[in-house]
DNA sequence: TAGATTGTTAATCGATTAACAATC
DNA sequence: TAGATTGTTAATCGATTAACAATC
């Protein structure tokens, strides 16, 4: 891999290439162009070579990308043909529906443990023997089911305080669901899953909207304004 | 309002300048300034100042920005000083947290009505009287409560489907939870909040994770993301 | 006046896109 | 060979950042 200085985005643009290719092998084609594959994640063909490019050459030229060896590869590059254990701190509402979703999510949302600090969620069981546990658990926990990936879920009073209890018990990676800046260390990867964010920018377009003015603006999160 | 052409990015990072100066208000300040506020949301000062200047001149040489001031500005900007009614699509997990949600989230999530194309579903209680509904009510529905702001958040093999009547029963934005590309016309404005390309980013992050390597990776979604 | 901070311009940086030689 | 498509370079585009005159 000569991933020397990948683009964020292009992380962000990974998962829709291998999404594609893994739905594709259900119905049949042997190879796909970049075009192809471009236009069927909304994404010019320049820029899905250029992304590809910069792990590695995984088509043939005049020919296109073997389905199967892409699926691998991009499997791969992402760290899906591994399994990441992961722990959830907080079961209110969200935090359910994450538990739940593992099993919507083609590539598995390992959620191995869940963590809250109300008595009164504590011991109830979320979904098949996956039970809430109380915070003094958690160093326990991430020990004995190496993990290495925690998810937030609490209210915004209390999440900073429950990130740095996660660096602390050496967990590398926050998937961050509570509506606010958490503060840790720069070696920790942090991803900010904010829906605030995503309503108040949504409802800045609709307040906007001018009925058949301007053009598209198809948004994937991050910018990718088009 | 001058913003002739505003980048994407820049509306994203607006709802994080309300939500700071949102919450600012019960501690006592006055003023803010750029480098305080950029501070806490995690953005050079020079670039507040810059995505707030697309949108006129709220600030006072030499002195900074008055708070209520600039909470007005922005809440008028990003539309939140009106009410958007939306209607949710899919009575599942996540359409049910989204629901329950609401409460949450200060500026308030306006879900008026939900549907769900399972019978199973249709008429039970979702919260504080709101029920399921059938997708045969929706033409009824959104015409009666003026509905433009539709979230989608049913399984990906009927998500294009919705898109397709949503649309053609008059919305004009669309928040889709579903993990795939949807077909809608340029005109609408789409917004995925895509949990699984969140989720394989997120595992890439962890997977490449090198202890104390590399600088800082706070990516917001979009980037986030970035 | 001296210190602070905005709004804006210009320079920098980095990502997207076009173009094309290499290859099947 | 003719047509197709990659991988990569170079040009373009757009966003970030530094710098500073204007202003309090």
């Amino acid at each position: 891999m000569r991933n020397s200085k990948v683009p964020g985005v292009t992380i962000e643009r990974l998962p829709l290439y291998y999404r594609y290719v893994q739905r594709l092998d259900r119905y049949e084609t042997n190879v796909v162009s970049s075009s192809e594959l471009g236009k069927r994640v909304g994404i010019p063909a320049a820029q899905v070579r250029k992304d590809l490019s910069y792990f590695g050459e995984f088509g043939r030229r005049g020919v296109g990308y073997e389905v199967d060896s892409l699926r691998y590869h991009l499997e791969k590059i992402l760290g899906l043909n591994k399994t990441w254990p992961m722990l959830l701190v907080g079961a209110g509402n969200l935090g359910r529906a994450l538990v739940n979703y593992r099993g919507f999510l083609e590539q598995g949302l390992e959620i191995r443990a869940v963590f809250d600090n109300d008595p009164g969620k504590t011991g109830s069981n979320i979904v098949d023997g996956l039970k809430v546990e109380p915070l003094e658990n958690l160093e326990k926990r991430i020990t004995e089911l190496s993990i290495k990936i925690g998810i937030i879920a609490v209210p915004v009073d209390s999440a900073q305080e429950v990130a740095v209890k996660l660096v602390e018990l050496g967990i590398n990676s926050i998937w961050n669901f509570a509506p606010t800046l958490l503060e840790v260390p720069s070696h920790i990867f942090l991803r900010n899953e904010d829906l605030s964010v995503g309503l108040m920018s949504l409802i800045y377009y609709s307040a906007n909207y001018e009925s058949g003015k301007e053009c598209s603006h198809h948004i994937e999160k991050n910018s990718e304004d088009k």
